[in-house]
DNA sequence: CTCAAAAATTGAACGGGTTTGACTCTGCTC
DNA sequence: GAGCAGAGTCAAACCCGTTCAATTTTTGAG
């Protein structure tokens, strides 16, 4: 049924070697060979089985990418700079969406594995380092996209979080709040906790009084739910620093339906300035991460891992973020 | 280095064919031997190689999505109803961003052949029909997702865009807007052509007075740029109907920062209903389309032409989008 | 024209699963 | 105790592109 390398050598009237070898080694080829066999595959419409090919080369040009929500604007630009690193490269990439679910995370990782891919990069939603280790066993290699390596065993590239809480916090401290909410996520993600750190010494530094509400999942449902919590508090805080910008719109959006200003009642900054953050009804503070050069960095370092897994020596990029200030932070009222 | 069945089948004692039994059809093999064989595949944690597999079994589980941009959360969203309709049937999927690019999606369609895939769901930004009678030649499944099917070759999912366009634009003459601007977005996409034929005819029946803007891409920044053209237009339309949120979230933006009123000045009405389009500085009115059923569906049609191929019937399932007004649309000023 | 070196080509082995036809036991019937 | 069905197991063939040692053809110097 379908066409196999061995019906071109036939139709071409050369053995199976010299086919594949025009398509691999045509230096080895004579060129009217090299010619009539192409001519040929034209024809029939050849196209090489992806899966004999990976397996008789014993690896892949497939890239897992691992993300906890590909849906969140931040994570899509990270996609972007990976898969344009990628390309670049030739490598196809597998997009990987866990949903912040542990069991997805897992359910992904045998795919990836049965894939042979050549490497996977990934934003652990789980610190469970257990995953890694059972990739590297079979000799494919990791990158962590936006969490700390700790094992020194694989590349990462971050943005500094724990800063980037701190700047944020600090905005809000130039503003006078003294009394903050931090909207935080699921603390098995790393980001959350660097954050959660930021906050912490930001806090100490400047005396604040700091509310932690814990969202259960850094998306917009998350924000909705954790303002209700918010309004509901006796002494509301008069800013809010949240996770990241799905948490903050979703926060923005129920704040606003409940006749709360912003930014006179309230402040509102969020984390990763995604494309919708400007546009929002206030448009919202938030702390730049630069997404798509954490995805093409990631994946530069990966694929250099891939090429040279002997010679390769591992980093830790790491890029600091810059607060971009906009309409949703502002003085505290009397 | 890497296990094989070979290994597992040597230490349990047992032939290759009853270890692949093991995996396959363990209703052949004695229950003990079954125990035996999957301790040791335990204990050696043994992961079967997908290529060989997939090679030997002739095909995959696996599906391709072809979206043109992924990074539009109304796509995020069929790409959601998509996986879990995968899931359920325990296929994983490829997500390949053609980023609208001719060149790109050319790539894909090698990489899914390459890889065997079983099916794949496509949003076909040109209208060329070539890959996809490649891929059927293949015997790889196809479904076209919010496309007509015109070959009646494959099943389509569709919501019925002539007629999302009819009720946006009657909305706005509700509203009595009678000289409109269509900011629609390269002709190549199906969605737009229907699109624009929905505005046609609703211009008939209204007499109204439409001016189209053409728009490069989808995206935000598309309306960006569409917007300056309209701030250039010496006699500006009062209302705006834009192929989707995106684009109409970069009109508003850019027609905000110019001063411009929403909706006294103008109105905007917009497409998809993305989650952000409620959350904009203006509310943003559009089209609802069910997203995720658009996914969810397609992938079960897919799946079920997959199952049984020569059985299946060829459907077109066509969903009826709806108007959400909000408050970037209302009455002309006089 | 000869012969060795270079170029081109061949064909079989390989990889790691699946599949299948043959074979060996059981346990049962008559 | 012969005959037989069915369960369990095995070994070999197969899938298809890659690779490489072996063979054939071409080239060109002497």
């Amino acid at each position: 049924m379908t066409l196999s390398l061995r019906d071109i050598a036939k139709h071409a009237g050369v053995s199976v070697g010299t086919a594949s070898n025009v398509l691999n080694r045509p230096g080895l080829v004579s060129p009217e060979t090299v010619k009539r066999v192409q001519q040929v595959m034209e024809e029939l419409g050849y196209v090489p089985n992806g899966y004999v090919k990976q397996m008789s080369v014993g690896h892949s040009r497939t890239l897992g990418l691992v993300v906890p929500n590909v849906f969140n604007p931040f994570f899509a630009e990270v996609a972007r700079g990976v898969e344009d690193a990628a390309a670049k490269k030739n490598y196809a990439v597998f997009i990987c969406n866990t949903d912040e679910s542990r069991e997805r995370e897992e359910r992904f990782m045998g795919v990836l594995v049965e894939q042979l891919v050549k490497g996977v990069l990934i934003t652990p939603t789980s610190m469970k380092p257990g995953h890694i280790k059972t990739l590297k066993e079979r000799g494919i290699s990791v990158a962590l996209l936006s969490a700390p390596g700790k094992s020194a065993s694989e590349c990462s590239v971050t943005v500094n979080d724990v800063f980037g809480a701190e700047i944020a916090i600090e905005h809000l401290v130039d503003f006078g709040h003294k009394h903050i909410a931090w909207i935080c996520g699921p603390e098995s993600i790393p980001q959350v906790v660097d954050r959660t750190k930021g906050v912490a010494i930001a806090a100490k530094n400047h005396k604040l009084e700091i509310e932690t509400i814990h969202s259960p999942s850094m998306k917009f449902d998350g924000g909705v739910e954790a303002a209700r919590i918010f309004l509901e508090m006796k002494r509301r805080p008069t800013a809010i620093f949240c996770a990241n910008d799905l948490l903050a719109l979703g926060v923005m959006r129920t704040l606003l339906a409940a006749g709360v200003k912003i930014p006179d009642d309230v402040s509102i900054i969020g984390y990763d300035d995604i494309e919708f953050a400007r546009t929002a009804a206030v448009p919202l503070s938030s702390i730049i991460q630069p997404a798509y050069q954490l995805g093409y960095t990631a994946t530069q370092l990966l694929l250099s891992e891939c090429d040279a897994i002997e010679t390769h020596a591992h980093q830790d990029v790491r890029f600091q973020p810059e607060i971009i200030a906009r309409a949703s932070t502002g003085a505290v009222k009397a």
